[in-house]
Formats: C-alpha cells, sequence, structure tokens
DNA sequence: CAGATGACCGCAG
DNA sequence: TCTGCGGCCATCT
C-alpha cells in the first residue's frame, strides 16, 4: 500500500531524463537496444526500465524511439507502425520481421 | 506486503 | 538468428 511509492513519484526521474536525451541523440536509419541505453547508463541491469520509460514516455516529446529494438532485433509487440517508419529510414529488416542490427545497430563510436 | 506483469538481457542448445 | 530458461527491477493488481 503506497509503499511501493517510496521514491519521488516514479522511476528515477534521471535515468528516463537520460534515456529520452540518449534516443533523441538516434540518427535516422540507425537503431540502438535497450540493454545498450541502459549500460550507457551505467545500469545494465535497468534494461526493462528503458522500455517502461519509453512506454509511458509522452508523445509531445516526439521521440524517436521507434529506434529502440531489444536485443533480439525485435520490434515493439503491438506497434505495427514502427515497421513502418524504420523502413522508411532506411532500416534493413529481415524476412521474417527482424531488424538488421548488424547493420543498423548504432552506438557513440560513430558518432565520434 | 505479496503475486503477477512486461516495449528486456544473457547464456545454452 | 531462433527458442527456452532464469534473473533483474519498477509498476500494477
Amino acid at each position: 500500500m503506497r509503499d511501493y511509492k517510496t521514491n519521488k513519484g516514479t522511476a528515477n526521474a534521471a535515468f528516463c531524463q537520460s534515456v529520452y536525451d540518449i534516443v533523441k541523440e538516434i540518427p535516422a536509419g540507425k537503431v540502438t537496444t535497450y540493454g545498450e541505453i541502459a549500460r550507457l547508463l551505467g545500469q545494465p541491469q535497468a534494461s526493462r526500465m528503458v522500455g517502461y520509460a519509453l512506454k509511458h514516455v509522452p508523445e509531445t516529446m516526439m521521440l524517436p524511439c521507434h529506434r529502440v529494438v531489444n536485443a533480439a532485433g525485435r520490434l515493439v509487440p503491438g506497434w505495427e507502425e514502427q515497421r513502418v517508419l524504420l523502413l522508411q529510414e532506411g532500416v534493413s529488416f529481415k524476412k521474417n520481421g527482424s531488424v538488421e542490427m548488424m547493420q543498423c545497430l548504432w552506438n557513440y563510436s560513430q558518432l565520434i
């Protein structure tokens, strides 16, 4: 009972803010994984929280959350539009519906 | 408080 | 790359 809300109210604001900041910097035609983002934040165990944060993110932020996929290259279940958005940006897809991570996976090495 | 859920990850086959 | 199993953690019921 309201004991699960002992924190500020929602998940660490700093964590969510960092996630938004990273996702916002992802270039078109590239994709990244939840674990990679969590790892960049120094919390590889919070991979699930990244997905949770993106699901609760307000659309007013207009974040390219469709460029974030899981480690298997699988897209968001129930969000068929994501595949179309990535396809329009030039992201390659497998015949089974997975993303060509080996080719489109983005990381800071390319940004530098 | 306990149990179940989920836009996940890593490992093994 | 795919499937199955266990583990992590905030949120929901």
